[in-house]
Order: structure tokens, then sequence, then C-alpha cells
RNA sequence: GCCGGAGUGGCGGAAUAGGCAGACGCGCUGGACUCAAAAUCCAGUCCGAUUCACUUCGGGUGUGGGUUCGAUUCCCUCCUCCGGCACCA
């Protein structure tokens, strides 16, 4: 009697099997090879949604394969949960963040058991807890104290929707990256991360990480933006200060014509004591620091500037050059005050033409069609011309020797600056980690001792939406003692950006229970690094950059042993439908949930992870997800037709050993074998592993019946029916495990060990041979492997076909490849 | 503007080292089963010719060129789409 493929019945039995047995708790085990297999934490907004699914299921692919390959497999999970969306939850909704977030947890929990997701549970991180993010509190003290956390006065992107700070990596294209508001300027007392400390680092150590996508690398080059140059002081008489200009062009320095200085240098009120409009001016300064930094990206606004009346003095011209004060220039690039050089410089072009400066050019072309259109700068480099000694010498070897001479006179020297800032981490909110720091009147900043972290969230709060943090108006929470003198002193209200959390939380993975450090350097050193990371490629700047430097730091604070945490990164593509990302304000958001009830998780998995490769974009249909059901239903009624030979006792007498048949399909299965491996393996080229299981399938079902009339044919059915299921295991684990039950297996399917292919029996013993005339196929033969060249060669040429084609002449030239081709040329 | 990635049937995609383009799946067409439908099973399915037919021929991987006996694959040109950076001195 078949039974029906009930996928719930079964999907929630197996599910109860692996949490019972504890099947994926994993100890330190320094006996076996070990696979430490992460995807990224979600955050938890409330459900699952496609592309968590897409994201856990390839990682549960890797994680079960190499399982089954006799690793010692850390696979766990946890919750980003700080954050925005758990307050604004409760400013609409009156509930507390931290009932939303828990509930949302759970839910998502079990929203992932069901996808049969092989987590080990007990590791589980919640980041939302005093007893993670006191570790946060932790390093941020360890920072402090090393200089590497600091707080400064600053102008920072305020986003007036979400009232709070954002990072420059949040604002994106002028606007937050959560709520899409315009971003303004806001200048405010900000606690800083010094990730430029490590900008040198976290560029050379790209070199280490082979098995990263090139675009991300790239994006994270431009992210880190390293530019080698000079820089070169300008002496201005009039104050008797000298202004420093960072340049990458220090070869046309004979030919900087003015300065220009950012309005918000600290030497612009100085420079403008004196000015005759110094009011026009200020208020000219008020304006463009008021129009944001962010509007003016946008905008490219036309370059405007000041003469400040001043002149400076070109350290190798000796002549005196006015210096202006420009909108074009960034105070927190280089160091805020460039030179004008317009005739090599297109901006400065614009500028000098727009206020009528002298242009000198002092490059020339190397060679004359390399002239810049009218108009238009040089900015090539080229040689030296109207440059005193330096004439003649090309732009490279000016450029040494010129910042050795401003070296030698202590005019300059080297330099190298990073487009990379410092990470502004202090967020004006309540469901963050807070900041550890207590403000003493009389003894100023002072850092909460160790012993009392972890500083907690306070319970009660008042979630009403208006301006500053929720944070500020709990007198219980804000006053406090000095741990100094004990006077009455205020902590800190700002909490942390949650970006800190995950900077570090695949470290707090090998110890999740620590109590005296923020992991166990012991079991780090185990399981670290990371040797899969999967996630969205949205994170591939921010996240992935931050978590490069945290260990970095980590390891320098002596607690871990790598220098990278991630080696091999895999960028997983989107989840899109009709041709979009699935959004809510699009409508076009599949729910996991429906699509788990109707055609249950196997399905839901095995089709997710078909229709494209884990890299590329996924484009949704349910008629592929019907299509993968239809495999899976394809495979249960097969072997269910087939269960009597997993019988004891072999009761079928029939005996017409069809040798054909036989040897088509152990081919097959050897065949199979080795490319899902490899597949997994090697390419992570999930689509094309299924597609051979389905080919498996496909040979299965057409040559069975001719299989079964023999004794040893069925031997091979049953054999090739085992592997088949063995091989399903990481794609579609419950049905695997329901059928290997069935099939009389005594273990579990999580825990035996993957089939091994015979490389004998995977080869092609006969192997087609192409000919061809002239480049174009003409005909065909099939021949043992492994035949030599000239044996293939005269085969080709005796061909009735290939003769009656030649017509009787001899081919001009033949071209022989083994187990290839013939081709003749005429 | 600069940097990176990608363009293959009606659709998602395959071709792993330069060697049979289109595996596998979806969709579609025809057939079987059925009173009928659904489900299932079988066959076909790049385009255009050609043959009663087994067939045979030509074209074909965004465009144009190049290297090669041979190019989806390597090189150059251009086009389109996606992503990142963007007054960075």
């Amino acid at each position: 009697m078949k039974e029906a493929y009930n996928f719930q019945k079964i999907e929630e039995k197996w599910q109860k099997v692996w949490e019972e047995r504890q099947v994926f708790e994993v100890e330190e085990d320094p006996a076996k090879p070990k696979f430490y297999c992460l995807e990224m934490y979600p955050y938890p907004s409330g459900r699952i949604h496609m592309g968590h699914v897409r994201n856990y299921s390839i990682g549960d692919v890797i994680a079960r394969f190499k399982k089954m390959r006799g690793f010692n497999v850390l696979h766990p999970i946890g919750w980003d949960a700080l954050g925005l969306p758990a307050e604004n939850a409760a400013i609409k909704h009156g509930i507390h963040p931290q009932k939303w977030t828990l509930d949302n947890i759970d839910y998502m929990r079990s929203q992932l058991k069901r996808l049969g997701i092989s987590y080990c549970w007990s590791r589980e991180v919640n980041s939302c807890l005093p007893e993670y993010y006191r570790w946060n509190q932790w390093i941020f003290l360890k920072m402090l104290e090393q200089g590497l956390a600091y707080r400064r006065l600053s102008w920072v992107n305020w986003c007036p929707q979400c009232r709070t700070v954002l990072a420059n990596e949040q604002v994106v294209a002028g606007r937050c990256w959560r709520c899409d508001s315009e971003v303004s300027q806001k200048k405010m007392e900000q606690w800083f991360l010094k990730i430029t400390a490590y900008a040198d680092e976290l560029l050379s150590g790209h070199e280490k990480l082979t098995n990263w996508p090139e675009h991300v690398l790239q994006m994270q080059k431009n992210w880190i933006g390293k530019s080698e140059g000079a820089l070169v002081n300008f002496k201005v008489p009039a104050v008797n200060k000298d202004i420093e200009v960072f340049t990458t062009r220090i070869d046309t320095i004979y030919g900087a014509t003015f300065l220009v200085l950012s309005v918000e240098h600290p030497l612009t009120p100085e420079l403008i004591a004196d000015h005759p409009e110094k009011e026009k001016l200020l208020d000219w300064i008020k304006k463009t620091i008021a129009e944001t930094r962010v509007r003016r990206e946008i905008k490219e606004e036309e370059k405007e500037g000041y003469d400040t009346g001043l002149k400076a003095i070109n350290p190798f011209t000796g002549q005196p050059v006015p210096i202006f004060l420009a909108n074009y220039v960034l105070m927190d690039y280089g160091t805020g005050a460039v030179m004008g050089v317009p005739a090599h410089d297109q901006r400065d072009y614009e500028f000098a033409t727009k206020y009528k400066l002298p242009i000198i050019p002092v490059i020339k072309p190397d060679s004359p069609d390399k002239q810049p259109p009218a108009g238009q700068a040089f900015e090539d480099y080229g040689i030296l011309i109207n440059s005193g000694e330096f004439n003649g010498l090309s732009s490279q070897e000016a450029m040494g020797k010129m910042a050795a001479a401003a070296e030698a006179k202590g005019l300059g020297r080297k330099s190298v600056t990073y487009r990379l800032r410092d990470w502004g981490v202090s967020r004006q909110r309540y469901w963050g980690t807070p900041i550890p720091v207590i403000y003493c009147e009389t003894c100023g900043v002072q850092p909460v001792p160790y012993e009392q972290l972890p500083v907690e969230i306070p319970c009660k709060a008042e979630f009403s939406g208006e301006e500053g943090s929720p944070l500020e108006r709990v007198p219980g929470f804000i006053n406090t003692a000095c741990p100094k003198c004990g006077g009455p002193a205020r902590r800190e209200t700002d909490t942390m950006d949650t970006f800190v959390d995950s900077s570090w939380y695949f470290f707090r993975y090998c110890s999740p229970h620590e109590t005296r450090l923020p992991f166990d350097p012991e079991k780090a050193a185990y399981w670290l690094p990371v040797d899969l990371y999967i996630g969205g490629v949205e994170h591939a700047i921010l996240h992935l950059i931050y978590s490069r430097f945290f260990t970095k730091y980590l390891r320098d604070l002596g607690l871990a042993r790598i220098d990278e945490p991630f080696p091999h990164y895999l960028a997983q593509g989107m989840v899109t439908k009709d041709g979009a990302a699935m959004s809510k304000s699009r409508g076009n958001v599949v729910d996991p949930d429906e699509m788990v009830k109707a055609y249950g998780a196997d399905a839901l998995r095995v089709f997710i992870l078909f229709a494209s490769p884990p890299e590329k974009e996924f484009a949704w249909s349910e008629e592929g997800l019907e299509g993968c059901y239809r495999f899976i239903l394809r495979i249960w009624n097969l072997v269910e037709e087939n269960l009597d030979l997993f019988q004891c006792g072999d009761t079928l007498s029939a005996e017409q050993f069809d040798s054909a048949s036989y040897q088509r399909l152990s081919k097959k299965l050897h065949q199979t074998i080795k490319k899902v491996t490899d597949d997994i393996e090697q390419r992570f080229h999930l689509n094309t592993a299924i597609s051979a299981l389905m080919e498996l399938t496909n040979s299965l079902k057409k040559e069975k019946d001719a299989l079964r009339s023999s004794q040893k044919g069925r031997e091979l059915l049953k054999e090739a029916l085992a592997d088949l299921i063995l091989l399903l295991a990481p794609f579609a684990p419950h049905l695997a495990e329901e059928m290997w039950q069935k099939t009389g297996g005594a273990t579990l399917v999580a825990e035996t060990s993957w089939p091994v292919y015979d490389p004998e029996l995977a080869k092609e013993e006969m192997i087609t041979i192409v000919v061809q005339i002239n480049g174009k196929l003409r005909d065909k033969f099939e021949i043992e492997i492994d035949t030599d060249e000239e044996i293939l060669k005269a085969k080709a040429l005796s061909l009735p076909r290939i003769q009656e084609l030649l017509g009787g002449k001899e081919p001009k030239k033949i071209v022989c490849v083994k187990n290839k081709l013939v081709s003749l040329v005429v």
C-alpha cells in the first residue's frame, strides 16, 4: 500500500527528533576538522521574509553537507535585536520595545525551526539582553582607555524624522537610509571609534580575502579611499601662521596660483578678522555651513568663493598667492585646505575662470594627442615646465623629488590620506547599548568602572516621539554618582549604533554564556575564523568593514588570534518578484509561512536553491515552486514503489539481467555523486547540484523496471535509491530522514556519512568524438575513452559522410584532441 | 564622470580548462487516463528552410571587429541593464 506524501506530518516529526536528540549541538573537538558556517543574523522585525529563507537555506545546505562529510560543524543563529523599529513600535502602538522585540524573536525562531534549519540553538545570541550588550560596553571602555574611543564636537548627519544622528554610511544620496527623509547637519558632542587607526590594514588585508567577490572588495576599497601625496605648508605672513594643504599632485605646485580653504577651516575666523566686508562674509559662511554637505553633493553646485584679501607664499615659487574661502572644499578630508592649480585640475580651473585668477601651465603632455580640448584643465601626468629646477622631469619623477625637497626645507612631507572617517557611534535613542560613561562636574568624563557593567537600559521610559532620547527623561537612569569622587554626576544618554553589536557577534557564538570576557579566547581560537559567511551584499561596506575592524582590535587586545574574521564571503543575491525587490510598498511580498503551509519547507528550500545560483538575483515564481514540489513527490513515489527491495529476503525470482540498463544507471549514479559533491563543495552552485539530482531521479524512473528483473539490478537500484536519499538530505532534510527511515536506515541521515563515488565507475568508457570540417560540425562517432589520436584521425577520415564531403581532397591540416574531436581544414 | 558586474529560447537558468550551445525546471503543444475536469503519465518544444519520412542544410549566446582549425568562453570597439563611489584635492 503506497503511502501519500504528507509533508506537514513528516516535517513536524523530524524537527522534533532533531531537537530532542540535540543533533546539531556541538562542542570543540580537536580530533575533528572544524567548520564554522555562518549566516548574517536577522533583525527581529516580526516575520521571516524570502531573503532570509534564501540566506538560511544556502547556509543550511553547506552546514548539513559538511557535517555529513565528517566536519565538526558550528552553525549558530541569533538576533540583531537592538534598533529603531522597536522604538517606533513603542511610539505607534504603545508596546514596550523589549516586549515587541522578544515577541518577534519568539515567532521568528519558530519560523526558522519550521524551515528545518540545522542550528545549534543552545548558542542563540540576543543582542538586546544585558548579558550580551554589557560586552559592547566592555569593549568600548577598552577602546576608551586606549584612545580609540573618543568624544568630539562635530557636524553630524541628523535625520529629522528619526530624530537621530546617522553615520555617513547611513546616509544614502542625502537621505536617511531608513525613512528616506532629507538629512540635515547639526553640531553635537559625539562619540567616535577610531576605525581610521586601522585604515591601512583594512585595505592591505584585502590580499587575504581571495574568496570574496571582486565587487565587494572594490566597494570597500572605494570606501577606504587611500590616496598618497604630500602635505605642504604655505606661510601667511599677515597673521604669522601656516596653512597646510594636502595634494596628490605636488608636481603641479609651480602652477598653484591660489589657496582655497573650507569655510569650516579653523583658521577662517582669523583670516577674515579684518576683512572690509566681514559681515557679508560671515553671513555667507553661515549659509554655506547650513547647506548640508549632503545637499551639496547632490546638486553639484557651482563653485562659490570669497577672497579673504590675504596672501600666502607658494613655498616653491616664493610668490604670494591669494587665499580664498570656498564651498567646494571639504573640512573632513585632507587638511581642509587645498592649493589651486587651475591649469591641471578641472575644479580649480572653473574656480579660477570665475574669479579671474592666473592659470599657469606647468605640465606639458608627453604626446601632442593628449592635449585636452579648450576650456578644460590638463589633468594627466606629463613633463614639467615653468617649474624652475624641476623642468624636464616626468610627473612621476618630480613627485618624489619635490616631496623630498619640501621635506629637506621643512616645508612639507610625504603623506597618505584616507576617505574613511572615524565611526560615529552615538545615537540619541533608547533601544540601544548605553554608552558606559559618566559626566561629573568636578572630575569631567569618567568611564563606568568595569565592575559596574552592564549599564542596563532602564525598563521604564516614555515613548512619546518627542525630540531627544527617552533616556533623558528617566531620572533614575541619568542621576548617578561619580565613580571617582562620589559626587553627583550624570550618565551619558547616548546609546551605541547597532552595528557595534554585529561587529563581534560571531565571536560570542563560540562561548555564548561566557561571563568573564566577551568570549572565551581558547574557544574562539578553535572555531574562528568563520569558514563561510553568507549574507546580502547590502552589508558589503558597513557591517563587513566594521567586523573586520573589531576583529583586528580584539586581536590587538589579545583576545582573538586571527586577522580576518571571514576569509570566505558568499554574497547572496536579492529575491525579486515581477522584476523588483520584494517590498511592502510595492505589494509584491510573498509570505514564506503561506508557502510552507501549501508546499512544505522541503519544497520551498529546494526551489529557492534551484532557480538560480546563490550569488545571483532570484526571481520568485509560484509555478517554479510547484515544479519543485512535483520533483519531491516523484522521489517520494519512486521510493514508495520500491520499498519492497529494502525488506529482508528477496522474494522476487525473475532473473533477466539487463546489462545495458545496469551500466547506464551505475554510471549515472557515480557521476551524480561526484557532481553534487563538487558543486556544493567547490562551487556553491546549489542549483546545478539539484538539477543533477533531478537527472538521477529521471534515470531511476526510466531504468527501474529493467533493473528490477534481476538480483544484481535490484541491488543497484537499492544502492541508488539510498544514495539519492543521502544526496538529497542537505536540500530536503525532512523528506530524506523519512525515506531513510522507511528504507531501514538505522541512523539519522543528518548523522550518516556522505556517499562516496567510485571514479572508475563514474568514468565514461565510450565517448563521442566530434568531427569538424572548417570548424563546422559534420559528423560524430563513438569510441573508447583515451583512444590514441592517430586512430581517431584514421577513424574520422574513414567515415563515409566525411569522405563524401571531402570529395577525395586531402585536408590541409588535421587537429586531433583526445576524447574531444577531430577538426579537418580543407 | 570614475570603478565593478552582467547581457544565452516564451521564462528561470546550464555549458567547471577554448572543443556537440540550450542540461535541469517552468510555460506551451499534442497524446494517454477520465462521462468530464483536476492530478498523473508519455511525446514534442532555439529560429528558418528542406524531406512523405528516417533526414539534410543554413542561421544563432547584446553590437561590430580580432586571435584561433575551432569562441557563450580570450582580446579590442560600441550599446543596454544592474551595483558602488562621486567637488576626496
